[in-house]
DNA sequence: CCCCAGGAGAGTC
DNA sequence: GACTCTCATGGG
């Protein structure tokens, strides 16, 4: 079978490799030559930039397109964001401006962000980074091996205690229990119909799955900006550069998607991308 | 030893 | 409805 391999070309002042990956969305892209390998259910690009310019290489290019958001003006975006002129939340626009929102898969987007509850980045891309290479397809890209994103069938099969050994913890059983869900007819395509608000309803019945994860699935996964997923450091950044009055996380989702509306999914991610790089540990 | 990490379920009131 | 405790696991 013949891969033919084609290039997109697109300004860099708004699509930034790092910045988009390293904002908290997505979390299985590894460093490769000058830039990234991004991998998404069973495709593959490398990602990469020069001074003026992002590449993304691959032999789905359609694909990447609509995962890269390429229709989308973050200039305007950020336009209309800073028209609230809140200082702190204009200055995450300059550091993370080269930020997109992916247009992920919702199953994948759904098993990766159960994973991720109570849990620090890095092991989060080991964990998923597990569960494709022990229950996804091999492939392979530029000489490099990958695996796919497993199917819900396969992972239904897993037992617990295998979740276990790959240092799921406690989620094991939330995996499993969701892979088996998918297996017995639930269908997470069929919900986009819904409103945000219905679709984060609908997602929370889900065991395993609350609020926060919840907003996660349908600002990545259905591409909801209307979401606001709040986590430990836009709690933190609410508290301590918003100065916010709420102290529980649900309300604060509310409060702020109440005040950004359809804008609320691009503020988070700047927010969360500025705090966190400008204060994390590691 | 402690605390924290892109939280959520179960129990209590 | 609210608060609180606990849930694996690895790292600082």
């Amino acid at each position: 079978m013949l891969n033919n391999i084609n290039t997109i070309k697109f300004k860099k002042e708004f699509f930034c490799p790092t910045a988009t990956l390293d904002c908290g969305q997505v979390f299985r892209y590894k460093s490769f030559k000058d830039g990234y390998l991004v991998i998404s259910q069973n495709k593959i690009c490398y990602l990469y930039s020069d001074n003026e310019y992002t590449y993304i290489e691959t032999s789905d290019t359609e694909y990447f397109k609509k995962y890269f958001d390429l229709d989308t003006d973050y200039n305007a975006i950020q336009t209309k964001i800073k028209d609230f002129n809140n200082e702190f939340i204009n200055t995450s626009l300059g550091f993370g401006k080269g930020i997109r929102i992916l247009k992920q898969d919702v199953v994948e987007t759904a098993f990766s962000f159960i994973i991720s509850q109570n849990n620090n980045i890095k092991r989060i891309k080991n964990s998923i980074e597990n569960l494709c290479k022990n229950y996804g397809e091999k492939l392979c890209f530029m000489g490099e091996e990958y695996y796919s994103f497993p199917t819900f069938k396969r992972l239904s099969t897993v037992s617990e205690e295998d979740y276990k050994k790959l240092g799921l913890g406690y989620r094991s059983s939330y995996i499993l229990n969701f892979a088996k869900a998918l297996t017995n007819g639930f269908d997470l395509y069929s919900l986009n119909s819904l409103t945000t608000s219905e679709l984060i309803k609908e997602l929370t019945k889900i065991y395993g799955i609350g609020k926060k994860v919840a907003n996660c699935i349908t600002l990545f996964g259905y591409s909801r900006t209307d979401s606001f997923p709040v986590d430990t450091w836009i709690a933190k950044v609410y508290k301590q550069n918003l100065f916010g009055k709420e102290s529980n996380e649900d309300k604060i989702s509310l409060e702020l998607v109440n005040t950004y509306k359809d804008l609320s999914g691009y503020v988070q991610q700047y927010l969360f991308y500025y705090k966190r790089e400008t204060e994390k540990k590691f």
